[in-house]
DNA sequence: GATGAATGAGAATTCATTCAT
DNA sequence: AATGAATGAATTCTCATTCAT
């Protein structure tokens, strides 16, 4: 029968395959190690397959378009960070700049924003979700710190925004072999929150 | 989501037609403007020579591969950067600033990072010149700036990280339709560069 | 265009799944729909399933090939025409023409015949059908009219086939768009049968 | 590099390949084979390639969409038609019903027509050109006859309708193997038009 | 009765690249 | 200096079908 795909719009987000599969949280883990390692490029329904010897189109039962596998890495991600964050008990600024500077976190955050360039959904829960971090980020900065001594004009936010700024830069550079400056950026850093110790 | 077939077999930087051909100018000048307004993974011989009414081939006749097309951008923008930056007398903090936080210059910097992932040739030449970059800019803060004030621990190389740092997350941010911390976060910067004005 | 796998190894016409199972029914119904509102090609497992909100394999479980499956349409279809006609009592010319000129009818039986031209087993069974139907419609046209009227050569077969053919032209047009000379055809028909009147 | 066809929106009708090259011209004509010996949904650049023995990719180098090969089928289909028509000299109503009823043209009509329910670019083209060629098919039927001894209500365009209709009939109906009342329905078109003999 | 998992085949496109002209 | 023709490999996605449960 004829079904050349005749009027592609395609609906997505019908999940199929249970939510609790394996070979579905296989999918996941594959997808997020292929974007870490070799960036968001790397990652088709293929190339998955082939990692997991798994044939193409079972990827695509789980998932049907690729929005959707890599929009379930993402939320799968942010969920995890969130169960993190809660279990780690953050009480110090040193410990709050950990969780900025988590390395395969941020490199992971910048694959999808590279990505979110050219995938709407994907930009749309991106913007969403950092707007919510900052702002719980913030909120734990004003409790962790004294920020009457930031000058005028700069609260949490800001400092949020510096802090996530420098901790993905330095993931970046790393990834593209460049050290120069990084441990002196860490040291101002350090002396920016210590000076903020209350 | 990658098809562009990274490698195979190319014959690679013979580079066919005169570096000063007003075509071979068009075209880096396309590349570029693709870059930043719809991402790196826009470039396609097809497409550049869509937009320019020129036939792809020609786009290969200049730029064999497209890895020669892309270096061939990204060595030109260093040039005009380079070219402004000394035309432009950076004489203050301020100035050097500005010079850190420049949109559209960012934007295709931010291009050429994701795109190092998967392209070694440029993943090279961006680690060569920010080494590079960075270590013109801290003698520019060397010159401009009392560095003693900086904490222990703290040179010019990390002051510079720090502030491409900051400026590059805005500029990307934006791009995203994030701002949120942003004015806060420029406040931070700029009381910083006071702090240090000699 | 058509990629549906028109045969590999079918066991085929092995039902499975009581006659009068209502889910059956539900099947065959969305399938007609279909068939109607988006054409043959729309009709696939997957499609049929997802407007249903049941799973693809359960269309399969009742209609193991997509040939059972359009047979049984077919089957059905054709049986629940000679009950409505049966029923209706056609004792006149007038109520003959409308019996041909039914729009819903005439659209099914189009989308059949597109599908005939790769299906065997459809081809098959249009042909029985048509000649059949053709029989018994010759017949009543031989009871309502005075076929004596007829110029010679031509029999209650060949004013059958203008009836239908000038009803699924009309029905076909109109699906497209099209209705120039649509009231003058149907006057044309009115006249000729009026003259035919016993 | 990334190029996951991230917007597909396809433009289409960016004809490349020269309108008369030679091997255009044998993939249309393959296409038109294939639309009247197996029907419409047979039509894929894969198979029209493999039937070439040349490329798939060559295909769609000449017609970058579906739409566009089978529009320039159609396109081509209706010149050709126009041409013949001019050429034959169509001066009595017999030559005028062997121009409806031709065999090879009604079979690809009767496919486009059941493609028009699926591809809009087809639908209008179909719609637009039925209309035209109604009209000066009813343009000749006045001239040739004598349409007054039409009923009531009766012009050219409505028996441009019935003889179309029972033309295409015919053809259907043979292509499915089905011959019942053919012969006689041609006897009734044939004194329906030896009546309206001036 | 029903379904989840998996597969293999095939569809439409797109792309970088080569080569002869 | 430019281009038309052609290819081979990749991409996303859809489908019919099977099978174990």
């Amino acid at each position: 029968m004829s079904n050349r795909q005749i009027s592609s719009k395609r609906k997505s987000s019908i999940r199929i395959g249970s939510e609790t599969s394996a070979t579905r949280a296989k999918i996941l883990d594959e997808v997020e190690r292929l974007m870490i390692s070799e960036g968001y490029a790397s990652v088709t329904s293929r190339r998955v397959a082939k990692e997991l010897d798994i044939k193409p189109s079972l990827v695509h039962y789980y998932f049907p378009t690729t929005d959707d596998l890599l929009l379930a890495v993402w939320l799968r991600s942010i969920e995890t960070q969130r169960f993190h964050e809660e279990a780690e008990a953050i009480d110090s600024l040193e410990s709050l700049w950990r969780t900025y500077y988590s390395k395969s976190r941020n490199a992971l955050a910048l694959e999808f924003m590279a990505l979110a360039n050219h995938r709407k959904v994907i930009r749309d829960q991106i913007a969403l979700h950092t707007h919510n971090i900052r702002g719980s980020r913030s909120e734990l900065l004003s409790k962790l710190s004294d920020l009457s001594k930031l000058p005028d004009g700069c609260g949490p936010d800001g400092l949020s925004v510096v802090l996530i700024a420098v901790a993905r830069t330095l993931v970046m550079e790393e990834g593209l072999g460049i050290t120069r400056g990084h441990d002196e950026a860490i040291s101002i850093v350090k002396s920016l929150l210590d000076m903020l110790e209350p």
